[in-house]
DNA sequence: AATGAATGAGTTTTCATTCAT
DNA sequence: AATGAATGAAAACTCATTCAT
């Protein structure tokens, strides 16, 4: 198993390169990364089935690649984040919207890197996991300014629920969309961060420094 | 592609059948069912591979057993639940308890049902989707007794997020138990449902009737 | 990549395993092992291709019983002649006559155990080294007894040359065979263990004591 | 397939060309012909992958440029040895000389040149039985002069076991070199190709005319 | 002369399933 | 009820070659 350098991604978005990132980010998202056959995302990509070993040295290579690139935009999301220095509403809001803008942008790309846990490559897992504790630790130093939370269960508990109060949708009602007959559009979005930022400002405040 | 009667799971524990179900739960929940095959389910439950067609009639037969276990065990849960008829705070409480415990006991068994969307047999997809539409509107009207929420989107988004936080440790904590040197025993699973149920009512309660 | 237990061969020689075994010592011979693909080993055996697999766990565990059977075969060559303790000439000739009987009756085995080196496999490779080291000790030690050999360098030489003599015509003369309007049968090879016998002993001869 | 027409190799040693020949032989010698890809020749021998199809028309053309080289530079040999004219011990050595002085200097080809047979290229296949033939009866012809071998078999023994001999240390000795904690420099050569003469005029005498 | 992208046939391996016993 | 052997299709990947530039 030597190691395949993977290409820097040029992302003129008609390259091969990208047809089988967009396909296979959403035929990922859709059945998991084990279901998907290079075959079909060669087919759906439009691009001859050789390209993929080719581009990514191996079918992992492309979950490696998504997975980085949620990384990279996650961390820029962060750390935008931290330079405004906002009080917790507002910084909430902002996070909240600028995770469901990026979810919007790039759904499947989120969706896989949410939900594939990449046990083959302990690299990645090991990358997954640290990019957790990092939020973790700064999701606590957050909430310690603002509230009343020892006992580091808690912390460990209200971590996980903001993540999957902003992935909620996308986890229980996106897969189901067109059964469900509604449209998942930027008008929903921003509803969607509202109510979202409101539940979890809601949520949270049991714990509020009196 | 003959039908296949699944033949009626006795179980007695030490029985094939059951250990089967008990191996291919845990491999699934692990990796997702198209990671998992049935030689690694054999191996794992101590039976020959021939017995997995011979029980199940094949490999989707187990995925069709595991989700018709969740969706009996789910509904005994809302049964009971309505049998009681709470009020809204105890009702969430209970509701959040029971799940919590549900997934405690049967954490594979939940977690292959939540995640795992089997498109190849559109009988089970329909199946979740009709369930999950049932719980939808179970929700909405429970909601709409104690709640101001007009706006059929918020409902939409709502129920999922309930569910989420629900099952938000185990989504996004408990894949990585062993990294984050934590031991999510019964009693971490009890603050859990204390945890949840506040920041659930904290949460909705934005939208509480004056 | 799993460590396959290789079955037991059971040499019935009807059986599939054996029917592989031996079209692919034929193939391997003629073309090398890296030549030789699993479907012409399978068509040649007339079994189906994933049987390889199943009972060697992939290509290489061919390769990797033709080298333990050659090598049992050897050892126990080596083996019957110390136990019969005879003197130089008449030692010689028995280890010539048993090797060429050898390879007359495993030609093909023999003849891929001696010229194929698994770098894939270091288990093997490093195996056939000890075999080597093993022998030139054994013909160090048998060569000190009679002949005034001591230059290390000498024996490194010797020890070769005295496999290559027992195999010349299996490697320069054998691959020729159909195009140079020969027979190598039993006559021949009995020919050919006297005229070897004597060329080696004569060819030793230089080095006799006084 | 169309003929292509190899290019007339310029030995210019920095060349592309000489580039791919030197990385080829060095793999082909190592690992055999099928075993050693293209990429990893061009890779080797730094030179873009097309390279070889243009100078070489293919991955056999390298093969029949190695073959082509051994056959030039072992006709020499000959010429050379049959310009002098010297008796049988002269000979001998002289011959064994020049053939371990060859194989120092191109090691790679050589060994190529001797063990692989190309029965893809009936051209090349031919070839080599043909050049075997013409030794075979030089040989056969310089020792009816000095030696009483009528029975045709023995020289087909005969031939054959001459060229083992001259080869044994590259054979079973060589490629084993770094796990033997032994230089083969030219020292060790020279050494070589006088033990390896006195065995063969040893060996042979057996026949030697009274 | 030289390159990187692209191709399609080829490789080995693994899969879920079925069969004979 | 239970097994180990066997199957054929499909999987991922690699190959030598060719093309456009």
């Amino acid at each position: 198993m030597k190691p395949h350098k993977i290409k820097t991604p040029v992302n003129n978005s008609g390259t091969a390169m990208q047809k089988i990132l967009d396909a296979s980010a959403e035929l990922i998202a859709l059945k998991g990364y084990a279901a998907v056959g290079i075959r079909e995302i060669a087919a759906k990509a439009e691009v001859n089935i050789a390209m993929i070993s080719y581009y990514f040295g191996g079918k992992i290579g492309i979950l490696k690649s998504i997975m980085d690139d949620y990384n990279n935009e996650f961390k820029s999301v962060v750390k935008k984040l931290r330079e405004k220095d906002l009080g917790l509403e507002e910084g909430t809001r902002h996070f909240v919207t600028a995770l469901v803008e990026l979810i919007q942008r790039k759904e499947n790309i989120c969706k896989v890197a949410m939900l594939e846990i990449p046990y083959e490559i302990p690299e990645i897992a090991g990358l997954k996991i640290k990019m957790m504790k990092e939020n973790s630790h700064l999701m606590k130093d957050t909430m310690k300014k603002y509230f009343d939370i020892d006992d580091p269960i808690e912390h460990l508990i209200i971590a996980p629920v903001f993540m999957a109060i902003i992935y909620s949708n996308f986890l229980f009602a996106a897969p189901f969309q067109k059964y469900l007959n509604v449209k998942f559009n930027k008008k929903f979005y921003k509803k969607y961060s509202e109510v979202i930022s409101n539940f979890a400002l809601h949520g949270i405040s049991g714990y509020s420094k009196k």
